[in-house]
DNA sequence: ACTGCAACCGAACGATCGGTCGGTGCAAGG
DNA sequence: CCTTGCACCGACCGATCGTTCGGTTGCAGT
């Protein structure tokens, strides 16, 4: 199908940031992509070097295995995710402002880091980097819990819905976005599919019915 | 881990409904709920046959092979949900009263056929079979796309959002639920977590959101 | 008592799996 | 010019894959 050429071609000789050959991010991006596509058991090494357009024993010059390929794509899902955690809007407030921040972080970080974020969602625990993946997952979940739960005792969320179920609803939505959303349908003006478009609707749609009113 | 029993052990001898020995459908039941521990193509035949307790040639004996355990289950899941649309309350009446019919009714076939629409919902798209799957299932989606549509052209369903985002988000909160709702976790009376409660909950949620009020 | 068949089994098939090995070519540095 | 080392390769490894084959066992029907 597609035979990606390794980094952009640049005409610089010198060791500047660009390659002409892969570096572990650039084969990366290549792999991730097709775990994606094929599910990360059913794509084999033979799959990735197709992909990649470069041999099989080629793959193991970068990185050390399929394993590491799936512990970095993983990773990185998981920094840009915790990270938001970190921002100032999602510690200082009140607690139904932190969550609708973290709600609309939560989706952009989800758009812009999507086959990241799209292979963490699909890990289902066969190996102990992918019950690290699980464990890592379910911390993040439980922190943005804490602050559904925070929101209910301020008053500023239906408690008529439990809040742990709330939670997951909540996630159920965001998460949903990486079984639909394709970057490069995106990119016509006034397509309502820029992450803030569809961060400003998810939470439009899941607040409107989360708050009392 | 698990080494059950083919069916129910009955004494009765004359050839009724129950059987001592494996048929197409207790074996699939075995099947489908490895395929969703370990994800279907990390299932192996192996593994299967650790599971049902007989040895991996005797499976065949069965079933044609591993990919006909596939369609089988997710055939059933699709069926569970198909079934919905015929239904009179589906059919009959305002859109908005029929879409959220069906959003209620949805969430029970979900969690009542739990094993084999998760089946469903993890599909790829890596054989013909699961491409198969994956039509039928965005069929599925378009009708209640339809029916989004219609309760907004009548006016019952806010229009600052699109339809057919709002049909994925619906779907998104209904099939998350495959990722936490355990059946055995809901035995106790009172936890909230029966699949009358847990549709409830999900129709206030998210059509508190979606209604204009 | 004999037959037929459902239900099962162990052994083995070719194919493919993730990973290793011993190179080759070539650009950069001295 | 010569050396060094990065990026890459084809050939091959043992293990495991889904599937097939040739049985064996035990019960139902006659």
């Amino acid at each position: 199908m597609d035979n990606s050429v390794p980094g952009t071609a640049s005409i610089g000789r010198m060791p500047t940031v660009k390659r002409d050959t892969y570096t572990p991010d650039s084969l990366l991006s290549v792999a991730v992509r097709v775990f994606n596509e094929r599910g990360y058991d059913g794509t084999s090494m033979e799959h990735l070097s197709q992909a990649a357009g470069i041999s099989k024993s080629s793959i193991y010059h970068h990185v050390r295995g399929k394993e590491e390929l799936l512990r970095r794509g993983i990773s990185r899902a998981l920094d840009g995710l915790f990270g938001i955690l970190d921002e100032p809007a999602a510690r200082e407030g009140r607690a139904v402002e932190r969550l609708e921040y973290v709600t609309r972080r939560t989706v952009e970080v989800l758009m812009t880091e999507l086959p990241y974020v799209t292979l963490l969602l699909r890990v289902r625990g066969n190996t102990d980097t992918e019950r690290w993946a699980m464990d890592r997952r379910r911390e993040f979940d439980q922190r943005v819990a804490g602050l559904v739960k925070e929101a209910t005792a301020e008053g500023d969320l239906r408690s008529d819905v439990d809040a742990r179920l709330a939670t997951r609803l909540l996630f159920g939505m965001i998460n949903s976005i990486a079984e639909w959303y394709r970057p490069e349908r995106a990119a016509g003006e006034g397509s309502g599919d820029t992450s803030a478009e569809v961060a400003e609707a998810v939470v439009r749609t899941a607040f409107a019915g989360l708050r009392t009113h």
